[in-house]
DNA sequence: GAAGAAAGTTAGCCTAGGCTAACTTTTCGT
DNA sequence: ACGAAAAGTTAGCCTAGGCTAACTTTCTTC
């Protein structure tokens, strides 16, 4: 039987969990306490007990003072949000902020989007890729020349 | 002396509240706890404790029993949270969403968005307003006609 | 194969921000 | 003007998700 019925939606605190183990996972071949802290910034004691609850709730397997792996369900977010967070901060990149702002913004934002949206922005990502005269424009704040009649 | 020194940045949930507080004086000419509760779908009992803690913050003059002023704080926070909900639903309509999608992310992200990315949003929606064949290609997820050559 | 270091865990605590139930104050209708 | 309804407040509770301090397990180094 699965772990936890009403499946509410994961919380940010989820998320942000989820994603920094996939990202271990998929630099140094495991995630471990003492990592996701540091790339949290938050204690090991606070890994440990949200470990405790992600294992309860199914979204990984963790044997204690051992290691744990992601089940399906918790790649599955995991790999969801990871895309999310890409795709924001594809998004802003191409506006010409800088990375730190970038950073902040996504990480908040990151948990907000629907899916709707995010389809919406990877389209508008993707068209504005291949228009790098109106994006010169947007980054300038400044009417993009239709085509360059005015300099 | 100024209520609180240190003032970290404001929660989501004293944004939220004080975007409800403004609409409602614009509107309404008052902010009452019950209709503040109705528009956050929240308790009046939790209301009343929150404007407590805004009192406390300085960010708004309340009376017991009575009603309650932004203060130039709050009325300055309230106004910055607005434009940023604003900003985002303009630009997530541009985009061709659902309103009630356009809302829910609104609600979340408008709270993790820095003055920085709210400026390059806003040069970038002036800019696509401008475009409305690219908006098109945007909207049905197809590449953008640059002229009219292809049919 | 210890001993010390590093990693992990537990216990107990804290804050923000919700809730309900019970009480008080204000307002409204007759 | 007074009694009921509406609005507001208080008290007590709860959950998520942090923290530190103290303890335990595992790893490393000699
Ligand atoms: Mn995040
Ligand atoms: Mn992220
Ligand atoms: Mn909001
Ligand atoms: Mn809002």
């Amino acid at each position: 039987m699965p772990p936890k019925s009403p499946k509410r939606p994961a919380s940010s605190a989820v998320e942000d969990y989820l994603e920094q183990i996939l990202e271990l996972i998929n630099t140094k071949g495991y995630a471990r306490v003492v990592d996701i802290a540091g790339r949290l910034s938050i204690s090991q004691a606070s890994v440990t007990n949200m470990v405790q609850k992600l294992d309860a709730d199914g979204l990984l397997k963790y044997e204690k003072y051992r290691g744990l792996v992601l089940t399906t369900a918790g790649e599955e977010l995991a790999r969801n949000i990871t895309h999310r967070h890409q795709l924001l901060t594809d998004f802003l990149q191409l506006l010409g902020l800088a990375p730190d702002v970038i950073h902040h913004d996504v990480e908040g934002m990151e948990h907000h989007v629907s899916p709707e949206t995010v389809h919406a922005i990877e389209s508008l990502t993707s068209h504005l890729k291949r228009r790098p005269a109106l994006l010169r424009g947007i980054r300038s704040g400044i009417p993009a020349t239709r085509s360059r009649r005015n300099f």
